[in-house]
RNA sequence: GGUUCCUUAGCUCAGUUGGCUAGAGCGUACGAUUCACAUUCGUAAGGUCACAGGUUCGAGCCCUGUAGGAACCACCA
């Protein structure tokens, strides 16, 4: 076949990828399936699994619904690089593609286009709404499959695993009912994060912390002078909280309706938040603090209101804050939370489900939003004169990460895991070294969070996701029952059991309880059944989401299977655009990866996101780095043609050996590039291991072995070579690398399916005398750019059999007209470096324009030594530092003063 | 407040258990051209390895501190 002048990847890539994908090359030589028959995937009873032989990666599922984005783009660079690169050393890999129903995420997105007609998603049942988010995903899906293929992702399609899966929801049932169990979910009543927009719940992971400017305000609380000694917490009933309407609150009996601001005396308290006002229940001082010691146990009266709340010491008020008295709001507060806890005190709700002030604000401020109760309250309490001062303040504010909408502390009554044990179990392997992190530091960052865990909420108020199979009674009559039962029958509404009726809880799984179970899920595991594919060989995923998932696998996938879900994990930085900056929409700095893949092809794609990227760490991409990638793609492209073109001419002998210069020197080079890219895939180093490759076929065997094999044609070594070259670069180019392998006259099957290289055998000494060729040939062309008169001059030899064999070799790489014997009168200018006898044949006065030069490499070489004989003085260095150490400086001293003295002579010819 | 990371050439980054004169790509300057490739070839310039101490025969690398930057967690009434 005829190779075109330069490489064009836009017309061969999906042609390529389809034989791909028909060839079955993306699936694992041994199946995991069907999951009971053990024999048949290399299980021998005696030893066990040879977990050698197989090679599994997941794939963190892309949003169904979504385009691929750059992380996405870079995600597979990585996974597939490796899929490939143990395909090619023999493994049976498996990569397990995915699709995500990302339930929020697809639910925002839903939800926009129902506003869009205007419907709201309270017109219809859950059951509706799960139906038709389904068919709207289904429409979108596709699109991101077709992307992951044109990157190029070498994935097992047969195995697509989508999270809302019949496997995935039976496995998350599964999980669900053992911790129930064991007794480690619970339903509790608790302060939950809450967007009013999308009235949800979220996990603390989902909510976003921005520093934002506010008001502290300062309001006085007027004191209750005629306190009784009643117990603010012994009047209320014991019980769970109390829906606020006031009425545990202790009624002021002679409460003047108007406040004397000049003769009461008050406690002033700071808040940002005065509309949570009506949810007080105490205000706090601290125990310490001498100011308010004596008002502890006393009561204030709730201004706007005829409440009157206790004064509590507690360590939560901060003497140095603000006044140091804070109100105590437990319904709409963390810390309140957790004072009123500790002080038994009521949770009185004031804010709704939909962000509107409750009746338990008072007639004045029900069916306000927040904000106009905020500004309603502190106009009211201005006019009764209780505001007693404002102060601009900066404070972190709770924001849901997908509106912006502010997050409010709700009520609810929810699904939790404690998650103690679940923790623990897996700080416990990770401490024993189960999981290598690359980078390592991860590990502590994630033993860290693991020990500091608070309890999950898994309860989500979406339709979109997996429903919690729990049911409630309904007849309350029925007290022998329990509350709640676990049933998998999610698709009724409505079960009995024992004649008792339950109705289903309506709320869905975190997505994040699910994706957990990931890796058991993609590979099949099944209890008792011995899995060569779990634990996975490692979870290649962004370092953004080490604890909303990576720490999730490992607690669940420890808990239920009793092994850790993967060996190791490679985390992933973000990718940035190239000043560094983080790429969102509202900059316009989005890159989009798919007009990349168009533009330059999906090798240069990939090459250039490699590029320049380690471990965990945010790095900065431009379009740049694509184009060099492009520009090797095109240059491999080349290598191939020129390669096929010698071969076809010539092409009569089959043994492969080496028999000219530079051939010993190639094959030694191809064999440390073999050797260092074996210990960068071992290590996670991608671009080293692309830099390698590319160093090795640019500068090694295009610039100097071909230019060599342009003379000395050694067609069998000519194949080997390149074909080593072709599979070394294919798990990170793959599809220029079976665009050439297609191509080429000699090549059968698809280099999807080669094997790795072995070690290449070659004699070192011929090696190093090419090392030599090349030396001589650097200084000629570095000395022919500054002489007068340039590559004019021929190139002078002596006594110089190495240089007096390549006389060609060397004319042509330096381009010089002739390369010829001196004739026993060596004369012109020596290169000198290498103790070559070879000169450039110029006249003295050319060459006594070089003087300068001369004396400057001489003083130059002079440092050199000087810095070696300060070593070689230094006894403590020739007694401690290690033997060959201390040889090489002592050849060093030698070499550098042969050289001075070569270059002296020259000097003395001038 | 806690945890972690980063600071090396104009830019983006390598530099693996400390070991010769600290590397690459891009960019820059100069030069080349019927030859596989202008998506090419050659040559060069460009660095107090953030700073200050310490350990060591020897530190970009290890230790301590300082400065600057970033991320995450918790909190901010």
């Amino acid at each position: 076949m005829k190779f075109a002048k330069s490489y064009e990847p836009g017309d061969k890539e999906p042609e390529i990828y389809a034989a791909w994908e028909a060839s079955g090359a993306f699936r694992p030589k041994v199946p995991q399936y069907p999951v009971n028959d053990a024999s048949s995937r290399g299980v021998d009873a005696e030893k066990g699994l040879d977990q050698s032989k197989y090679y599994s990666i997941v794939m963190p599922p892309p949003n169904a619904n979504g385009n691929l984005h750059i992380g996405h783009g870079l995600t597979v660079a990585l996974e597939d690089s490796l899929t490939r690169y143990y395909r090619l050393r023999g493994r049976s890999a498996w990569y397990i593609p995915g699709a995500d129903h990302a339930g929020f995420e697809t639910w925002v997105v839903y939800e926009k286009s129902l506003e869009k007609i205007g419907k709201s998603r309270f017109e219809y049942s859950r059951d509706e709404l799960y139906a038709q988010v389904w068919d709207f995903v289904e429409e979108q899906r596709g699109n991101m499959e077709l992307q992951l293929r044109a990157l190029g992702a070498s994935c097992a399609w047969d195995d697509l695993t989508f999270t809302l899966d019949e496997n995935v929801v039976a496995r998350v049932y599964k999980t669900f009912e053992k911790m129930w169990n064991d007794g480690m979910i619970y339903r509790g009543e608790k302060l939950v994060n809450y967007c009013s927009k999308h009235r949800t719940a979220f996990a603390d992971i989902e909510v976003e912390h921005k520093d934002e400017k506010g008001m502290l305000w300062e309001i006085a609380y007027p004191i209750v002078e005629d306190d009784s000694n009643q117990n603010f917490s012994e009047a209320r009933p014991s019980g769970p909280s109390l829906r606020a309407d006031g009425a545990q609150a202790r009624r002021s009996s002679a409460s003047s309706e108007k406040f004397d601001v000049e003769s009461s005396s008050a406690l002033v308290v700071s808040t940002t938040r005065p509309e949570t006002l009506f949810g007080d229940v105490a205000v706090a001082v601290n125990p310490e603090d001498e100011r308010y010691k004596d008002l502890i146990g006393k009561h204030v009266r709730l201004p706007l209101t005829k409440r009157e709340i206790p004064v509590i010491a507690d360590e939560h008020a901060d003497m140095e804050y603000g006044t140091g008295v804070v109100k105590i709001t437990p319904a709409h507060d963390y810390d309140d939370f957790e004072v009123g806890e500790r002080h038994d005190l009521p949770r009185v709700q004031v804010i709704g489900e939909d962000g509107l002030m409750l009746d338990a604000a008072g007639p004045n401020y029900a069916g306000l939003t927040t904000e106009e109760c905020r500004k309603k309250v502190l106009k009211d309490l201005k006019e009764q004169g209780l505001l007693r001062g404002e102060k601009k303040i900066e404070h972190a504010v709770a924001h849901c990460y997908k509106c912006g909408t502010v997050i409010e502390p709700m009520l609810k009554e929810q699904w939790f895991i404690d998650v103690e044990k679940l923790a623990e179990l897996a700080i416990e392997r990770l401490e024993k070294g189960e999981i290598k992190f690359f980078p390592a530091s991860k590990k502590k960052v994630l033993v860290n969070y693991l020990r500091g865990l608070k309890d999950w909420n898994i309860s989500r108020q979406i339709p979109w996701g997996i429903a919690i199979p729990m049911f409630r009674k309904v007849n309350e009559d029925a007290t022998d029952s329990p509350d709640w039962v676990f049933d998998t029958r999610t698709n009724l509404t409505e079960i009995e059991v024992g004649g008792v009726k339950y109705m289903r809880d309506e709320d869905t799984f975190d997505t994040w309880f699910s994706s957990a179970h990931w890796p058991m899920v993609c590979t099949d595991w099944v209890e008792g059944v011995p899995n060569p594919y779990y634990p996975l060989n490692v979870m290649e995923t962004g370092a953004d989401i080490l604890f909303a998932w990576v720490a999730r696998m490992i607690m669940i996938g420890v808990y239920v299977t009793g092994e850790v879900p993967f060996r190791e994990v490679y985390l992933h930085g973000l990718v940035l655009d190239e000043h560094g900056q983080k790429m969102s929409k509202s900059k316009g700095n989005v890159i989009n990866p798919m007009e990349l893949v168009t533009k330059y092809g999906s090798d240069a794609f990939r090459l250039g996101i490699l590029r320049g990227r380690s471990a965990g760490m945010n790095q900065a991409f431009s379009e740049n780095s694509v184009v060099s990638g492009r520009n090797l793609c095109n240059k491999l492209w080349n290598v191939a043609r020129l390669v096929d073109d010698i071969v076809s001419e010539d092409d009569d002998f089959d043994t492969c050996t080496t028999l000219n210069t530079g051939e010993d020197w190639i094959c030694r080079e191809l064999d440390v590039c073999r050797e260092k890219v074996e210990l960068d895939m071992l290590n996670y180093r991608f671009a080293e291991a692309v830099e390698t490759l590319y160093s090795t076929i640019w500068d090694k065997y295009a610039d100097w072995f071909l230019e060599s094999q342009k003379i000395y044609r050694n067609s069998p070594l000519l194949k080997k070579t390149l074909e080593m070259i072709l599979v070394m670069l294919h798990p990170f180019a793959p599809f220029v690398t079976e665009a050439i392998w297609q191509n080429l006259s000699w090549t059968e099957d698809m280099i999807i399916t080669q094997k790795w290289p072995a070690k290449l055998e070659y004699d070192p000494m011929t090696a190093g005398e090419f090392e030599r060729i090349r030396e001589v040939v650097n200084e000629a062309r570095a000395t022919l750019q500054v002489i007068e008169g340039g590559k004019r001059w021929k190139i002078l030899y002596g006594d110089d059999s190495l240089v007096a064999e390549n006389a060609e070799l060397i004319c042509k790489l330096t381009g010089v007209p002739a390369v010829e014997s001196c004739e026993g009168q060596p004369r012109g200018l020596r290169l000198a470096t290498m103790n070559s006898e070879a000169y450039l044949d110029v006249p003295e006065k050319v060459v006594a324009k070089y003087r300068a030069t001369l004396e400057e490499k001489i003083l130059a070489v002079g440092r050199e030594l000087d810095a070696l004989n300060a070593r070689m003085m230094n006894p403590a260095y020739v007694d401690k530092a290690p033997v060959h150490l201390v040889k090489q400086t002592q050849d060093g001293i030698k070499e550098k003063q042969a050289l001075i003295e070569r270059l002296k002579k020259q000097l003395e010819v001038i």
